[in-house]
DNA sequence: AGCACGCCGACT
DNA sequence: GTCGGCGTGCTC
């Protein structure tokens, strides 16, 4: 007589790309998505439950099935559309899917303990039901502009079909892109919805917050970013899990937040690089936010003032829906751009004559000048002019960056740190010299130049101590004349009333990078910066510094606008089948030497090519840093027309039992759609 | 990732 | 003779 068992199919936190099964034995009762205890050679391990068999007793698996050591919840964690993305992003990746699934769970969540009763409450507290008290009072948002009222109109008519495409909501700087955010929430929660909404940096949910607490007043919000401890992070998962807390504010990993009354995404900033993971499980929150919309059949917002080359091809395409926002609210107008030639004058900190005195001119009119410079430090070089010596890192293919208040070199790739050399270690020649701009030298130059006026550096350097970012800006949204210096950290998101000049210095060798992402960026970041500038009735005037005032890219984007300067680089991508004509995937190696990096690689490369997929493979190359923290890094770029070409191959290459010879020593991982190239 | 297995150099 | 180096391979 046949006897039957059960099986579970279970994913282990470990780099496998398979699931393990193991039997159920008596009075045990596993759930999908539940986290259950499993023997693994000669330890324990916890694994999540992906799948559940019934299978007959003498069912030959190729080995014996070890039992379930215990099981440790009676619900599942991540919700069932959760768990479906967590196991298609792990397949897109071509990461390990234990890996993913953990690295998407609450610290507290990743070890084989039992919730505590205290967890269980959080997680098993029932949703309030139907309309919240929140949702007849007036509301103390603004007013919605005719141009805003129109966009949400529209957009709530669109959403209101039937599976729903994505919006891209291209939006200007100060087009007041949040309150339509905070009116499409608004008639989700009298239904008992979760809304989820990603934003790129930390230094921006705060403030997002503090709009949405004050929109919403009776509403459950939680916020997910890595600023918190393990402690509130689960909390807020749990709330989210329970479907309470009603709104969701996070940065990308948010994305894998549960949320069983999940009603609409929304991605803000979605062309932001930060929203993909640059590291181990390398996923796009954006992607994943719009898979997983359309896995639930519910509205997705991508909100941009700069969308990504590629949400503005599937506006093209007719994938996503398109609205914009013109108009700044209020009579405050966009800033006027003018390029500066750098070439024919002696530089001071690297500004111009006319730079320095629009500068003085705006301190004289009681305003606010800023000055954009995106390196840090004193210097970004520090050489012997007698003999030529560099001071280069050990670590890295990376010069060092003086820091003048610290007195110190210091690597901006591995962070290691060198007292100031007092002669050259070379020549011993005592009369060392600096070398180009960072926002250290701008600061002490301007605070010389101009000595009555206040000097105010924002910056990672600047800024570490807990509450000093907020102090600083807390002195500027004073609107006392002053100067900013800065960099990325001032780009987005940030409001100030009296700024009304932004001078941008230094952005030659992005026009030069090899990179061809790099100029998108460059795009993005300039109209994001100019965007600082004049935001209530004063108008704003932006200085672009640059060598080659000439180049084609720029006059185009200060002449006719980032759309068309978009639709340029779309043309150009196209002629060379790149993203998001073609699709892309990075091998990237390192080790501790170059040749056996790029051995891995070769071997991978003609693996790949053996497949028979029609795929374009460039390199093995040095990757442009080709030493990174003491490791020799080394890439093998792939492309494909077809996404599915490139995903079979990569498919074929880890699932296949051949051996990759020398892999130990190599570490290697694979970028899907990369955006970095370093 | 851990962890065990296995095959070659310097020690009691 | 064995202790231990880390290259290689496996985990149901």
């Amino acid at each position: 007589m046949n006897q039957t068992r059960n099986i579970v199919h279970v994913a282990i936190p470990r780099p496998l790309h398979t699931l393990l099964s193991y039997t159920v034995e008596e009075g045990q009762q596993p759930v999908l998505g539940g986290r259950v205890t499993v023997p693994l050679g000669k330890q324990h391990s916890v694994g999540l439950v992906l799948g559940t068999e019934t299978q007959a007793d003498d069912t030959d698996n190729g080995f014996t099935l070890k039992p379930l050591l215990a099981v440790l919840d009676d619900i599942a964690l991540p919700d069932p559309h959760l768990l479906e993305l967590l196991q298609w992003a792990a397949n897109y990746y071509h990461y390990p899917v234990g890996e993913a699934i953990f690295a998407a769970l609450p610290v507290t969540l990743r070890k084989a303990k039992p919730l505590t009763s205290r967890m269980q409450k959080l997680l098993k507290s029932a949703p309030p039901v139907g309309a919240c008290p929140a949702s007849d009072s007036p509301k103390h948002g603004l007013s919605l502009t005719p141009e805003q009222q129109h966009c949400l109109t529209a957009i709530q008519q669109w959403n209101a079909k039937p599976s729903p495409r994505p919006v891209l909501l291209h939006g200007i700087t100060g087009s007041g892109k949040t309150e339509i955010y905070l009116r499409l929430i608004e008639p989700l929660l009298a239904t008992g919805k979760q809304a989820l909404v990603i934003v790129p940096e930390i230094g921006l949910t705060p403030q997002l917050q503090a709009r949405f607490t004050h929109f919403f007043a009776d509403t459950a919000i939680v916020c997910l970013h890595s600023g918190m401890n393990d402690g509130e992070r689960l909390k807020a998962w749990l709330q989210a899990r329970s479907g309470q807390a009603r709104i969701i504010i996070g940065t990308r990993s948010a994305i894998f937040t549960p949320a069983p009354q999940l009603g609409l995404i929304i991605i803000d900033e979605e062309h932001d690089a930060s929203l993909k993971q640059q590291e181990a499980f390398r996923y796009h929150g954006r992607d994943l936010a719009i898979k997983r919309a359309r896995m639930l059949d519910i509205p997705v917002l991508l909100g941009s003032a700069t969308p990504s080359l590629e949400s503005l091809y599937n506006v093209q395409a007719g994938r996503y829906h398109y609205h914009r926002l013109d108009q700044r609210p209020g009579s405050a107008r966009p800033p006027a751009l003018q390029l500066q030639d750098t070439r024919p004058f002696d530089l001071q900190a690297g500004l111009t004559p006319a730079s320095l005195q629009a500068i003085r001119q705006t301190l004289a009119r009681g305003e606010q000048a800023m000055v954009f410079l995106n390196r840090r430090g004193f210097a970004p070089a520090l050489y012997c002019p007698s003999c030529g010596w560099q001071a280069s890192c050990h670590h890295c293919s990376v010069n060092m960056t003086w820091h003048a208040r610290r007195n110190k070199l210091v690597c901006h790739h591995c962070g290691v740190e060198h007292p100031t050399p007092s002669h050259c270690p070379n020549c011993k020649n005592p009369q060392l010299t600096t070398q180009g701009q960072g926002t250290e030298r701008l600061e002490l130059v301007l605070q010389t130049l101009f000595t009555d006026a206040l000097v105010v550096r924002i910056d990672r350097d600047s800024t570490s101590r807990k509450g000093e970012l907020e102090e600083k800006l807390t002195t500027v949204r004073t609107n006392e004349p002053l100067i900013l210096v800065g960099t990325q950290m001032l780009a987005k998101g940030h409001d100030f009333p009296n700024l009304t000049l932004v001078v941008i210095v230094d952005i030659d060798q992005s026009l030069l990078s090899t990179d061809y992402r790099a100029m998108e960026r460059l795009g993005q970041l300039l109209v994001q910066v100019a965007g600082r500038a004049g935001r209530a009735e004063k108008p704003g005037h932006v200085i672009l510094q640059t060598s080659q005032p000439e180049h084609p890219l720029l006059h185009q984007l200060i002449g006719q606008g980032y759309t068309a300067f978009a639709r340029q680089l779309l043309e150009d991508r196209k002629r060379w089948d790149f993203p998001p004509y073609g699709y892309q995937a990075l091998l990237r190696a390192s080790a501790n030497s170059m040749e056996k990096a790029l051995q891995l690689l070769e071997h991978i490369s003609q693996r790949l090519a053996a497949t028979g997929q029609d795929i374009r493979r460039l390199g093995p190359v040095p990757a442009p840093l080709e030493k990174r923290a003491n490791r020799y890094r080394a890439q093998l770029l792939l492309g494909s027309k077809q996404r599915a070409a490139l995903h079979n191959a990569l498919h074929t290459l880890l699932t296949d039992g051949v051996k990759l010879p020398g892999a130990s020593a190599v570490h290697w991982s694979i970028d899907i759609d990369p955006l970095d190239f370093s």
